[in-house]
RNA sequence: GGGCGGUUAGCUCAGGGGUAGAGCACUUGCUCGACACGCAAGGGGUCACUGGUUCAAUCCCAGUACCGCCCA
């Protein structure tokens, strides 16, 4: 006998265990199925997975179980990504703690850390992932700093090189002065800030007291400035476009230009221009073609090399550098005024360090170019958005693309396979061995120092995990993906840029569905991030509820485009449907209904709830079908939830009680039908609470130590389980016991007492039905008995089903009062209804218009509403009477 | 500033041109031999606002307000 509570703890890891070592996660490249592919995303080998990784996680995990059980070759590549900052900025805080930097420590051995690393946090991700149910292809995880990954690293670097995709050139880049590396625009946060402006008077040459004003919230970079900027329709500068400033502190001269760039309305109207340390300035030095003078390290400190700046700010942080420089503009009395203002300075979304434009030569890929196809892809269709909304986004940054700097000064990643020689030419090669023999025997080449960003690799994760850039079964079999489920945030820095490799590379989209959840918002609706501190442990959920329960919220809450927010009630309530389920299966067992029955055919049974159940368990799998083939995961919980609940447990269940009582053939039907449908329930249900289904299955439908509910095949019922006359009848039965009780709770009739129904004015079908579930009712409704009558006693309380009259006769235990202030308001309801509907009636624009049904429906609902009226005015016509 | 989304019961949220839904919370009553993580019965909503389209709008369209996100 099943205990009396659901124990997640005691059987989770057994059944796990089980699939893994039974190898039912794995997928079949020699099997005739169809193959179905679902790529994980990988999570980064930093720290743990978050609440937002359990619910990326489980959706796929529903999808791919649904799909292996419906028969087809599933795939779902797991894997991780090595995350380079990300490492990076782990080890290095370690190595602050022990005074050393990374290059104390030297290449060779920073690496050996790194590996040390990701392989604690690669194991720390996995053994979650085992925890979360999921069922990804183990056997075949995959790294991005494989072998078999690396090399379509190389492939893809040398063939997009080849394509003139890939460029080495000298660019303004973001720079992380801290990390000592270039990070890319989308890592990039424009922070808010309190910051100030000055304004600064540049003396004209030639000219005595003549002076232009410019304005800036950076007044370091004036070192490098090298022209000043107005716009070509300002009348207060024309004659001044073409004349020099002499820079103060430096005393260079620098023309003044006219550009578009510069805003007539802002400040003075005239701007100083930077090109080598501001994103606007370099589009406008670009322009007028202008010296690009760097004045700043890779530390942001003012060079020492440059001959126009003087000697005391050489080597100053560039804050120390702003002060000095603005004591000085202060003496020379060119200081004019310093205003506060709001602005936005660039942080670095990992680092927090305050980002430094720098020119320096970078390898960058032509996404311009790359993205056309990409951008096309989607919008003919070969790849789709679910739901389509997500286009916008995703058109947004794909048709905007700026080069992408794939450079990073970084150790841990894949290597730039770029040689150069000591003329500084370029060999691009997939070995050494190679790009020697490009450069010639006996020519000295030095490897490119730096990394690719991490996301390059990842771009490739689609068919780099399945054998690419060698032409495997694998790769002809599972590439593109079916679907790819991942976060709306990630589609700028990974889905588009899979995009733009695989058409590139393989002429193809990756994936035809790009199924976008979801964000798992904090209580006050914020983005859970590690730095605000406000993640939830995905564990800590499972520990407290169970694994089913925490999957089926997290199912339940994914409703299309809108943010979840976690809540315990939720949580609590899926625990107690586990729970509900578990203690189903009890009652099953305890009546006998789980005993194996061979010839058991659902169409051909007898008794109609049996074929009203057989009905909704058909109907129950077609609305999670649908649901599911069209990602609407909350619609697939709810069905199947109200299904387990309210049809099976709160109706067929009890409706089972008297009827197993009373024995006989009909009871004998009602068990084999129970057992049935439990089973079904457990197939259906399997996919999103995959441990207790099992267990239960387990216990009690398993043949063999091979047959497992994961691998059962998803159930697909016939037409002939259909049965709407069944359903009608049900839905009488449930309409006459739920009267009862009703009018039994609003004339306070104590729960106790069995009290007797007469019913009147009954046709032959209520006859009948009446006597074929009077058990039923007077079971369920908690009656001594139900019997059929023509007269009505006084004092009666009277209720309506259909064209019956269902009577209460218990004037002595109730308030005849109530029971007048009852009917009145029910009367008073009808009345309304029909009014309401008169109005529509009434109306000749109605009656012309609409549809024939609406007209139908609308005079039907009339009628009903008509008749029950009627019957209830006499019943309160007839209580006046007696009292 | 541009774009996208949201505004439905006390709370968290589904839904969708013709009777407004769930879970939780709330009220009342229940040791009905599966389950109190339960059973039964209830109360509770001008579906943000203003116009438009329509025979009919909570749903479609436009605008307004507020909230959130993305990009500058």
């Amino acid at each position: 006998m099943l205990d009396k509570t659901f124990d997640p703890k005691a059987i989770e890891q057994k059944h796990y265990k089980d699939w893994e070592n039974a190898g039912v996660f794995a997928c079949d490249p020699s099997s005739d199925k169809k193959p179905y592919t679902i790529m994980m995303p990988p999570p980064n080998v930093t720290g743990s997975l978050h609440i937002g990784h359990a619910l990326n996680h489980t959706l796929q995990d529903i999808l791919i179980r649904y799909h292996r059980m419906k028969g087809r070759d599933a795939l779902w590549q797991p894997g991780t990504d090595h995350a380079s900052i990300a490492v990076h900025m782990v080890l290095e805080k370690q190595f602050q703690e022990k005074g050393i930097t990374r290059f104390d420590l030297g290449r060779e051995k920073f690496m050996e850390k790194a590996w040390e690393w990701k392989e604690y946090s690669g194991g720390v991700i996995t053994s979650q992932l085992r925890r979360l149910g999921t069922t990804p292809d183990w056997e075949r995880e995959a790294f991005t700093m494989d072998e078999g990954l690396s090399r379509a690293v190389l492939k893809s670097f040398v063939e997009l090189y080849k394509g003139g995709m890939i460029y080495r050139a000298e660019r303004l880049v973001n720079w992380d002065t801290e990390r000592q590396t270039v990070i890319s625009d989308l890592e990039v946060l424009q922070k808010e800030q309190k910051g100030k402006m000055w304004h600064i008077r540049y003396p004209i040459e030639g000219e005595t007291e003549q002076f232009i004003t410019v304005a800036t919230t950076r007044p370091e970079t004036m070192l490098g400035d090298t022209a000043v900027a107005v716009h070509p329709d300002d009348e207060r500068y024309k004659e001044l476009v073409g004349k020099f400033v002499v820079l103060p502190i430096t005393n260079r001269l620098i023309p003044i230009i006219a550009d578009e760039y510069s805003d007539p309305e802002k400040g003075s109207g005239a701007v100083k221009i930077t090109p080598a340390h501001d994103f606007n300035d370099f589009e406008v030095g670009q322009r007028h073609n202008l010296q690009m003078i760097s004045v700043m390290d890779s530390y942001a400190r003012i060079v020492n090399d440059n001959e126009d700046i003087p000697e005391n700010l050489h080597g100053l942080d560039r804050y120390d550098a702003r002060e000095a420089i603005l004591r000085e503009l202060e003496e020379q009395d060119l200081l004019v005024e310093i205003e506060t203002i709001k602005n936005t300075i660039p942080v670095g979304e990992r680092s927090g360090v305050v980002i430094e434009p720098f020119m320096t030569k970078q390898w960058f890929v032509n996404t311009p170019e790359l993205a056309k196809e990409a951008s096309a892809a989607v919008r003919d269709g070969r790849t789709r958005f679910i739901p389509q909304q997500y286009e916008n986004m995703y058109f947004a940054w794909i048709d905007n693309q700026i080069p992408w700097c794939i450079s990073r000064q970084l150790w841990w990643g894949h290597q730039i396979p770029a040689w150069y020689d000591e003329q500084g030419n370029i060999y691009v090669a997939e070995s050494e061995e190679d790009a020697q023999a490009q450069a010639g025997a006996g020519v000295e080449i030095t490897r490119d120092e730096d990394v690719l960003d991490t996301w390059f690799s990842s771009a490739l994760w689609p068919f780099s995990t399945i054998g690419w850039p060698d032409e495997t079964k694998e790769l002809g079999r599972y590439f593109p993906g079916d679907v790819l489920v991942t976060g709306f945030d990630i589609i700028t820095f990974w889905v588009s840029r899979m995009m733009m490799f695989s058409l590139y590379l393989m002429g193809e989209v990756p994936f035809k569905d790009v199924y976008i959840h979801a964000l798992v918002r904090d209580a006050k609706g914020q983005k859970m991030s590690k730095s605000k501190g406000n993640v939830m442990d995905p564990i800590d959920l499972i520990e407290k509820y169970g694994t089913d329960a925490v999957r089926f919220t997290l199912c339940a809450m994914a409703a299309q485009g809108r943010d979840l927010r976690l809540s315990d009630d939720r949580l609590q309530g899926y625990r107690n449907f586990a729970t509900k389920l578990w203690n189903a299966t009890r009652y099953c067992e305890m009546n006998d209904c789980l005993v194996p029955s061979q010839d058991f055919d659902p169409s051909g049974v007898f008794y109609a709830p049996n074929k009203w159940l057989v009905h909704e368990v058909r109907s129950v799998a077609e609305e999670i079908n649908h649901t599911l083939d069209t990602y609407r995961f909350n619609e697939s919980a709810n069905a199947i939830y109200g299904f387990v609940w309210g049809t099976f447990c709160d109706w067929y269940l009890e409706i089972s009680k008297p009827v197993l009582l009373a024995g006989g053939q009909q009871a004998e039907e009602v068990r084999k039908t129970t057992g049935w449908a439990l089973k079904q329930i457990l197939t259906l249900l399997n996919p999103f609470m995959p441990y207790i289904t099992e267990e239960l299955y387990a216990s009690f439908f398993k043949q063999n130590a091979d047959d497992r509910l994961i691998t059962t095949q998803w159930p697909s019922y016939p037409e002939s389980y259909a049965d709407d006359a069944a359903k009608e009848e049900l839905g009488w039965l449930q309409d006459i016991i739920g009267e009862i009780r009703s009018v039994r709770a609003d004339m306070n009739v104590p729960a106790g007492a069995e009290i007797s129904v007469l019913v009147k004015d009954a046709n032959d079908t209520t006859k009948k039905r009446i006597a074929l579930y009077s058990e039923v009712i007077c079971k369920m409704a908690r009656l001594e008995s139900i019997n059929l009558t023509d007269v009505i006693p006084s004092g009666a309380v009277q209720t309506i089903i259909g064209e019956a009259t269902i009577i209460l006769p218990i004037a002595d235990i109730i308030d005849l009062g109530a029971e007048r202030s009852r009917l009145a308001k029910v009367i008073g309801k009808l009345d309304l209804d029909i009014k309401k509907i008169d109005a529509k009636l009434g109306n000749e624009q109605f009656v012309q218009n609409a549809p024939e049904e609406v007209i139908a429906e609308q005079k039907s609902r009339k009628e009903e509403a008509l008749g029950k009226r009627e019957k209830l005015a006499g019943a309160l016509k007839q209580l006046e009477s007696a009292a």
